[in-house]
DNA sequence: GCTGACTCTTGATGCAGGATAAGAAAATTA
DNA sequence: TAATTTTCTTATCCTGCATCAAGAGTCAGC
């Protein structure tokens, strides 16, 4: 019963097992295949998701019609679009499954209704939106002032297995860069060493 | 009684004027000057800090010894390293006033128990933070894939009053680029007119 | 196991914005 | 008001990454 994600909630704040049991039973378990649309531009966000096996990423299609990956998310992280679906408003964005994954979901309703019910709960995704916030942030900064080489090392080093698991074009663009420019860096690497 | 602040607040979730009031009287209204040091690197942050008036910005030096300005701040703004005053864990940023500027301060123990006594204000805070960390991911997006001509005619577009009130350097530091090329920028801008 | 579709690499060329430098203009301070 | 500092502009040259193009490797479906 006391899975992943309990282990998750509990590292924001201490809730009870009574709670996390409410909790529990208020997610939607989803199986789907690899390239399933989770949220198309348009559409309003119905959900955050919890993954609990599998890879998933967030994009937006530029004005030249590329994708350009904001997210990736795998085993232990929670995927949304939380502007679309903390203010039910349409998204700018796409949120698509790269392998078959596994996902716990809650809905607008069911979120706020929890909240009302146990307030540790709402301490519990607010601690976890300021700590996503933070992440976003300093990802931000690196992006900002890191070269491509760098932020590519950055990202190995947080990311370790996502080379395995995802094609390399893709991790160019959420390097900002393109797939040529990637390869060119990994030779530049190999010479290095 | 019922300031911008409380407006503010409102504008998230539904407040009463008593719990408003509560909420006033444990913030610290505080005066201080220009290039006031707020925040060091090091330093745990102490404070989130709410702007009644004036200007404030966040930053942080990168391996050249260079500013990287990562927020500006003004009227009916927080400002604050939310990751280091969360866990309260030592910063990597500076927030330093760029004008004289009166802030209301609340100290992370005020909060915590502010949070106890109301719940809704805890509502409110992570409305707050899930909406800054959707404009933050949109200002993500627009550094990621849009020239530096365009990420400037955004920032006049979202923070019309901040040309008048901040040296230039400082919003080509903001933008990512140099001075110099922000310089450049205005010159070709104008032509195009 | 062949075929067509992705995916990755490598090369040639171009361009946005960086680095450096030096002078003009504006804001502070005396 | 003069002196000093800070900020902004302009010019030249340079670099990191993009773009375009072509070939090689890899995978999926028939």
């Amino acid at each position: 019963m006391f899975s992943e994600i309990d282990r998750h909630i509990s590292r924001c704040t201490p809730v009870s097992d009574e709670e996390l049991q409410i909790f529990n039973s208020r997610l939607k378990h989803m199986s789907v295949k690899k390239k399933t649309m989770l949220l198309r531009q348009g559409e309003v966000c119905r959900f955050e998701a919890y993954i609990v096996k599998g890879c998933v990423k967030k994009y937006y299609i530029d004005q030249n019609g590329d994708q350009v990956i904001l997210q990736f998310a795998v085993e232990d992280w929670w995927i949304s679009d939380i502007g679309s679906f903390s203010e039910q408003r349409p998204s700018n964005l796409f949120i698509e499954t790269l392998e078959d994954t596994e996902l716990l979901t809650v809905d607008f309703e069911s979120k706020e209704k929890l909240f009302r019910e146990i307030p540790k709960l709402e301490r519990a995704f607010r601690i976890m939106v300021q700590r996503a916030y933070s992440v976003l942030e300093s990802r931000f900064y690196a992006t900002v002032s890191h070269s491509a080489e760098s932020r590519y090392q950055e990202f190995l080093k947080r990311y370790p297995s996502l080379p395995q698991r995802v094609p390399q074009q893709q991790i160019a663009s959420y390097l900002g860069i393109t797939p040529e420019s990637l390869s060119r860096i990994k030779t530049q690497m190999l010479k290095k060493k």
